[in-house]
Formats: C-alpha cells, sequence, structure tokens
DNA sequence: TTATTCATGTAATTTGTTACATGATTCT
DNA sequence: AGAATCATGTAACAAATTACATGAATAA
C-alpha cells in the first residue's frame, strides 16, 4: 500500500484526495483503497521521510501537497525491483459459486445474471478510461489499461457460456466437455 | 470467512486442519486462510451455536471434530442467497506492472518471466487437482474448478504474448494495435 | 533416526474498512 | 437554495497474517 502510494507520487505532486482520485481512474479495476487507509499512510511515509507535505490554501481549500523525497524513491525502486512474492490474487464471486449446489436453479441463474451486469459495468468504465488516459499515461499502464479489458472480457464470454450451460443444460460434465484440450 | 467455513462443514464433518487440507485441493487458487484465521473462526462459530465440536483422540492424536448446526445450515444459505454485494477481485502483480517504466528492460522480461513461470505452475496444480477431485465434486465445484483452468490459461497467453511484444517490439502501441476491435 | 505429516492453538501485528465529523466551494 | 465535489482526518472495528509454541505418529 505504502509503495502504491509512493508510486503515485512518482508521477508527481499530489494530495490524498488527488491520490484516490487517480486510483479510481487507473487501477481500481484491481487495486484500490479507502481516505481510511491513504491518509494514514501518507502520515506514516512522512514519519518515515518518504514523502514530504506542504499546505497551502488554493482558491480557498486547505490542501496538504504531497511530494516524494529521494529516500522514497530510493524505497520505491527497491520495492519495485526487489522480489516479487507469490502475487495472489483473490475473487469473491468464486465462493459463492462454489457452493451453488445448495441453491435453486432461479436463484443461480439470477446471481449469474447479476454478476455478469457488473462485468459489463466494470467493462464499460474500462473503455471510458482508456479513451480519458490515452496519451496521458505510459505504455505500462496502457498494457496495465488492456490487461483489464482483456480480462474483463473473458470474464464476460466465461459466464455467458456458464449461464447458456445452466439455462439450455450442457452436453456432458463440465470438465469432460467435447472439444476441450484433455 | 465464517460462511466459508460453514460450507465447508455442509460437505460434512471436519476439523479445523482437515478444513486447511480441503482448501488447498479446492479453493487455494481463489481463496485461502491460514489456521491463524480458521481456529479462532471455528471458536466463534460455536460461540454463536452454528457450530458444534467434538474431541475425540483418534490414533492417538487429539481430534477437535467440528459439525454444522441446524442454525448453522440457516446461516450459511441466508448468506449464500443473500445479496453477493461487489464482488472484488484483487491481483497484486498489475501494480508493479503498473509502474514497470521505472524499471529497466531487462529486470521487466526477468519479473514478466518469473511470474509467467508461477501461473505456469498453478495451471498444473489445477490440473491435478480436477483429475483427483473428478467424481467427488458436484456440477459446480467442477465448474470453479473449470473457472480457474481458464482464467490460468487465459493469464498464461496474455503474459506470452505480453512478454513477446516487449523482446521484439510490438508493431504499434498497446492500445491501439492493429487487428483490435475498437 | 530424522523429516514430514497430523494436529491444535495463541499473541502480536498488520492492514484495511466503515462510519463519523467537519466545512468550504462550485455547479445546477 | 441545494446538491455535488473538493478536502482532511479520526475512531472503532474487522479480518487476517506471521510467527511462535507444542507434541504425537508415521514415513523415509
Amino acid at each position: 500500500m505504502e509503495h502504491v502510494i509512493l508510486g503515485f507520487l512518482t508521477m508527481g505532486d499530489m494530495t490524498g484526495y488527488d491520490i484516490k482520485r487517480l486510483m479510481s481512474i487507473s487501477t481500481s479495476f484491481f487495486y484500490d483503497a479507502s481516505y481510511g487507509s491513504i491518509y494514514p499512510a501518507l502520515r506514516k511515509l512522512e514519519e518515515r521521510g518518504l514523502v514530504k507535505s506542504s499546505e497551502a490554501i488554493e482558491s480557498g481549500r486547505l490542501r496538504k501537497v504531497y511530494s516524494i523525497t529521494d529516500e522514497g524513491r530510493e524505497e520505491f525502486l527497491r520495492w519495485l525491483g526487489g522480489p516479487p512474492g507469490e502475487s495472489k490474487f483473490k475473487y469473491d464471486f468464486l465462493m459463492r459459486m462454489f457452493f451453488f449446489a445448495h441453491l435453486p436453479k432461479e436463484k443461480i441463474e439470477a446471481a449469474v445474471t447479476q454478476h455478469l451486469s457488473e462485468i459489463r459495468a466494470v467493462s464499460k468504465k474500462l473503455e471510458m478510461i482508456e479513451f480519458a488516459v490515452r496519451g496521458k499515461a505510459d505504455i505500462y499502464q496502457m498494457y496495465t489499461l488492456r490487461f483489464g479489458k482483456d480480462f474483463f472480457a473473458f470474464l464476460q464470454s466465461w459466464f455467458e457460456r456458464f449461464l447458456d450451460e445452466l439455462k439450455n443444460g450442457n452436453p456432458g460434465e463440465p470438465g469432460v466437455e467435447k472439444g476441450d484440450t484433455l
């Protein structure tokens, strides 16, 4: 988390609010943080000398603008270049799906349908973001966004097929379908 | 978390150790828990009357076998049928990737290569699990597993292409490639 | 005989969320 | 006038990890 904030501050000086806003239009589909974690993190980073802040009143509003220090930059690069440590991935819906056998068919279909509409919403959002961000982001940031688009497209087609098989009855068991590369 | 444990206990009576073992061969690719969260959760569930335990000494070893109560079953079904609440998904590697511009090319390629080998390892594990579990799991559990296989296959091909584009230089920017459906 | 698996658990810490509290400014 | 956005922050709580501590049984 602290490293993520340092990363955002390498893009320019920002307030906590700015960081949150930037996250929501760039990384929110795989990483998002609340103010309750951003502000305390910034304070801790300042205590450790990795960022510094300057308060200013811009158009009547108090803004506490943070910037990354040289030590902060070093720490950020140490993290980025360091060992990745098993990249965990989490996906809550799958846990429910794992236990769907306890649910009547209509409820399963309703749950999957709703999940699909969430997926479509994220897809749409990502496309808007890509449009808005074009030119401003570097290639790796564009690749990350691209990953998001591709991933949600994958999810969409997977769950569409799943829903279809639930409704129409599928020929063969899920794991032993004809045409499978086994 | 508590609901996940309840879910596992609907499959049969188990010890905390058993739950962890079952997780590792079924849901670990998207959900895994440590003993430090399983045992305290079981105690809380027992306090709330959702599970009950019986201690027995089997072949010299103390085993505290938990079973789900009727109230536990109700609670589990309430959760499963209830509102899903935005299914978050998290994927740490993407955060590093987002900032790859700060890293020299060799380090980026090394990181992606290593990540790919992790992905391949999980793929392999999932295939073994599918084989081992065939017949024992219900269709939704098989679908969940299938999702895992398909997802990791997607990851593999995505990052293989990414690595290829990094090495060979890609024709066009990531977001505006020829052949893209835009 | 030694390492691994089986088996249970606690304590400290980390990490983060949700809800609350406050208030000015700017858009409608 | 009122809603939304900009802006900062705290406090209570929740969830879970890591490391530690213990010990018997079994497989190599």
